[in-house]
DNA sequence: TAGTTTATCTACTGGTGAGTAGATATGCAA
DNA sequence: TTGCATATCTACTCACCAGTAGATAAACTA
């Protein structure tokens, strides 16, 4: 939307693509998809930069001129998993309807986001310790906005008479829990499919939280 | 009840107690519990057995003589969990009653134990993969099994018309999940008591099974 | 009490990996 | 082309910690 401060001209102006800035961010990406890859399979500490470098068939300096420690990776990780979820949430919070439908959809994208993200949201779970405290807690701060946000919703229904809920605190807690618990028991290769998967999430959460017809 | 091989007289026994291997077993309990704490509060690559010597006033070969090496530490701590609840689900099951019944019984003392257990659980929820792969193995069968015992239960609700349950392996995995999660959300002094964390956990498990009345 | 065993400590090794200094290569501008 | 800037690499340091060898102290036995 906002142009860049040297533009000028308003016909037939270039895009002034940040072509550095562009390729700069791939690279970041790669790395980061890696050394995900790497924690996830050997842990944080068992997993060495060295390793990471040479699955990208670079070396460990150039790791280095794109973040500043190994921390700095683990929090990128770290973060992304709740960051696409709350996207999800708001997008679907954003988009209306009623409590129920709004509260599927959810569930639903969110499930779907956690199977795809399995890797990343694992090792957040494990590795938070590692984690500069400050970082942690700026994390800690979004998961907690998410349930928030879900006991709203719930609040809603319950209000609506479509939820029957004695604690609605309660009641988030346990369905981001359900869900986030996915990424600890999913097997990609396993007997449900990940649609099998977020079908049954779906059913339990509904027994869950629904009011009796 | 087995009497010691070399006991002979039945009258005035002496109960040859083995105080040698209880005081043995009694140290390697203290340092169990202290490794774990550490294992916690840093986690198992940060959590230096020097510093466990330190707290218990000893000197790390202290630990070397009760121990083999670190990962023994850590199988004895991740193989606890999942002991216990293993145990309260076989002594209820022992016990009788309805599914209904039994269900919440389970619930009931397991969600008790992961929270007086937290540490414990969290820890090998974390560090499974500082595990000898063997160990991690045995100890993933552990869970499986449990897993396995509630689905049973829980085909024995769905037969007698107490559970109205589409997939009881999925709603066994969810079950089992929404108890093993309180150990990384609950804290001891949080706003909720663990009795209320019990009252509300059954709450829910209740909703996502029963059937209409 | 002397001698023997057991428990614990002091002081070390060896391997490892995060992070860096300075060299080198690659591409770009004039 | 030459000179400059940027990207990447080679080769290192430094700190840390699991695990151990061998010394010492404590406890037990005869």
């Amino acid at each position: 939307m906002a142009r860049t401060s040297t533009a000028r001209k308003p016909k037939a102006e270039p895009i002034r693509r940040d072509v550095k800035g562009e390729i700069s961010a791939y690279k970041r990406r790669l790395i980061l998809e890696e050394a995900c890859h790497l924690f996830y399979a050997q842990g944080y500490e068992g997993a060495t930069l060295e390793a990471v470098a040479d699955r990208l068939n670079v070396t460990k300096p150039f790791i280095y001129s794109y973040y500043r420690n190994k921390a700095e990776i683990l929090r990128e990780v770290s973060e992304r998993g709740i960051r696409l979820c709350l996207a999800a949430l708001d997008d679907v919070r954003a988009s209306g309807g009623t409590p129920m439908a709004q509260l599927k959809a959810i569930v639903e994208r969110v499930t779907s986001l956690i199977i795809d993200n399995q890797e990343y949201i694992v090792v957040y779970q494990r590795e938070e310790k590692n984690l500069e405290p400050a970082t942690a807690r700026d994390i800690r701060k979004l998961r907690k906005a998410f349930d928030t946000k879900i006991e709203v919703l719930l609040d809603e229904g319950v209000a609506s008479g479509a939820f029957d809920i004695e604690d609605t605190g309660f009641a988030a807690i346990s369905i981001s829990g359900l869900m986030s618990w996915t990424a600890n028991w999913f097997l990609p290769d396993g007997k449900r499919s990940p649609s099998e998967v977020v079908v049954q999430t779906l059913k339990m959460v509904t027994h869950m939280v629904a009011a009796p017809k």
